[in-house]
RNA sequence: UGCCCGAUGGUGUAAUUGGCAACACGUCUGACUCUGGAUCAGAAAAGUCUAGGUUCGACCCCUAGUCGGGCAACCA
């Protein structure tokens, strides 16, 4: 993306720029990424980071990263680490240290109290169906709780008593006193405070009263010094709120604004916390990392790289209408990074072998290849080449149509950065598979010699088989096969699972220079894609993940004529 | 029968605030290529949800609809 031509703004940093003319909150930008740590981040998630992130480095500004962690039943620090870990490799530095909503809990407990002494909040004896019940429908306004009109001092006992765990789980709410009859569902005597007798992830046992999302969110920005609050289109209805409980406490100019902007959604793929849960326990993925989960995690191990996340999440941009974004704008980011970093090498998936006849049989020269011609600096490297060599089983043809810019009988082919060879006759097996494929070769067509070279329409990876390394190459595909898995009323998700997601590969040939990878390793496998180590790698065997195939111009063309 | 959002090529996002629709992905040509990759050149594709109104002029403002999404957890 050009960076010199001014870039027209979203409609948040239209908002920012406003604040900042009219001298808001002193000029500052601070926002924050605030993710509950009960499960593992997804691309969804990375929108965000990138979002608020990105702001506050626009602006120069700060972000902060807030566990938002006021339900100790479903939060866990295994989550807070990889949360803290995915935000890292994406690239970005929260300011200072991260924060946590469980670190307000008193100063939230003390603002309930200042609430029930103002008259504006009581503690409710009803049991959840009867307080459900009274809340009404959002077309019809809710009834008042017999317990709304208690004395300060009976609320102030009462509250005290639910802190101290002197009543039961469920058995008493404090709820702010706003409007029952608000056509706003969240007015209506909200919930503020519920007794939880679980062991905090943070604060052990020491409460036994927790506060809601909405009665904890404002006031944690509040005391972040935040001034802009991005979240997601679904608490819009919230907003009323957020600002409701932030008069209540606020004493200075200052006033952290909640701004809403549309999730994304990625077609092919589900992105509700619930939903990945589901997939994880149920085994239909190994993990949360599994690399064709949506998850940060589950796209570091499939070789995704951060700067195709974030280049991602720019392209996306930021809006309030509900979205699709297609998956082969994710892949033509990976793709792009992947293009210009990734060294090159040969590998081949399903191989055939090719025997050179005229290539003498002792003989093993090395062959200079080029480590990434989108990189100049990345240099070169030696790959032994004798006369019996693995190639694509897709790449033979025993009755090619003219299309077909590779090899059949008769047909010339240059292989990669060595020689033309011509196919003289192939063999076959009991089940008529090709099994050996004869050619012979023109000395004079090395590669990189200055004889005048014939011109041939095709050229093929090899791996020498002599020198070969062995590998398993895991081959993904989309999760699901339906573009909009969670959007069918009365169909399962789980029913458009994809039974091909995942092919594993044995016996698969690699050129010897990949002796010693590591995971992580990102490597172009010449003519197929960009391909991973997985850790599952060991010594002797190493495993890599595709994360993406290479754009595959034959593929459509035999699409197309079948 | 409520309240809150939203609507621009297949997809996503723009249109410097009222000057006659742009960029990216995808698709399709062609060039180039020792990766059918990359790169380069080009094309098709929306007349901006509908109907009125204001205006010299509307994607943009107003009115009324239509369609889509969200809101009734002691979840976030």
């Amino acid at each position: 993306m050009p960076e010199d031509e001014k870039r027209s703004l979203n409609f948040i940093e239209s908002i920012i720029e406003e604040d900042l003319r009219n001298g808001k909150n002193e000029g500052r930008v601070h926002t924050r990424f605030p993710p509950e740590p009960n499960g593992y981040l997804h691309i969804g998630h990375a929108k965000s980071i990138c979002l608020n992130f990105g702001i506050a480095q626009q602006y120069a500004g700060k972000c902060n990263l807030r566990f938002d962690d006021t339900n100790p039943e479903t939060e866990d620090t295994e989550y807070v680490e990889s949360i803290m870990e995915d935000v890292r490799w994406l690239g970005f530095q929260w300011d200072k240290e991260p924060y946590y909503a469980s670190d307000y809990f008193g100063q939230l407990y003390e603002w309930a109290v200042m609430l029930i002494k103002k008259g504006l909040a009581y503690v409710d004896d009803q049991p959840q169906e009867a307080i459900s019940q009274q809340r009404g429908v959002p077309t019809r306004p809710g009834t008042e709780s017999p317990f709304r009109n208690r004395t300060v001092e009976e609320n102030l006992r009462l509250f005290e008593g639910m802190k101290n765990g002197e009543y039961e789980e469920g058995s008493r709410v404090l709820r702010a006193k706003i409007d029952m009859s608000s056509p706003n569902m969240h007015m209506r005597d909200p919930i503020l405070y519920r007794i939880l007798k679980k062991e905090h992830h943070r604060t052990g046992n020491k409460w036994v009263i927790y506060p809601m999302y909405d009665y904890a969110h404002g006031q944690s920005d509040y005391l972040e010094g935040i001034t802009h609050s991005l979240c997601t289109l679904e608490f819009e209805v919230h907003r009323p709120l957020y600002d409701w409980f932030l008069d209540q406490i606020i004493e200075s100019d200052y006033r952290p604004r909640q701004i809403e902007f549309a999730r994304l959604n990625l077609s092919y793929t589900v992105m509700s916390k619930r939903k990945l849960l589901q997939l994880v326990q149920q085994g239909l993925v190994n993990g949360w990392d599994d690399p064709r989960m949506p998850t940060i995690a589950g796209m570091r191990r499939r070789g995704y790289t951060p700067a195709s996340i974030r280049n991602f999440a720019d392209r996306i941009g930021v809006a309030k209408r509900d979205n699709v974004i297609d998956v082969s704008l994710l892949e033509f980011s990976v793709r792009e990074d992947l293009n210009k970093i990734a060294p090159r090498v040969m590998a081949v998936l399903d191989p055939v072998e090719l025997v050179i006849t005229n290539y003498p049989e002792a003989v093993t020269e090395m062959v200079s290849l080029e480590n990434n011609p989108e990189d100049p600096e990345a240099g070169s490297r030696e790959v032994p080449f004798s006369r019996r060599l693995y190639i694509e089983r897709d790449d033979f043809m025993t009755d090619p149509p003219a299309k077909f810019f590779r090899l059949g009988p008769g047909r010339e082919v240059r292989l990669k950065g060595a020689y033309i060879v011509k196919c003289e006759s192939y063999e076959t097996d009991a089940d008529g598979r090709v099994s050996r494929i004869l050619c012979t070769y023109d000395a004079d067509t090395r590669s990189g010699t200055g004889t005048k070279q014939p011109k041939v329409k095709g050229t093929l990876h090899w791996v020498d088989a002599a020198s070969a390394l062995d590998a398993e190459v895991r081959l993904y595909d989309r999760l699901f096969m339906d573009e909009d898995p969670a959007g069918h009323k009365d169909r399962d998700f789980l029913e458009f699972l994809n039974p091909d997601s995942l092919k594993v590969l044995k016996g698969c040939k690699i050129e010897p220079s990949l002796s010693s990878v590591m995971p992580g390793d990102k490597f172009q496998f010449q003519r197929v894609g960009y391909f991973c180590v997985d850790p599952d790698s060991t010594p002797g065997l190493p495993v890599f993940n595709r994360t993406v195939a290479l754009k595959d111009e034959w593929s459509k063309i035999k699409e197309k004529h079948s």
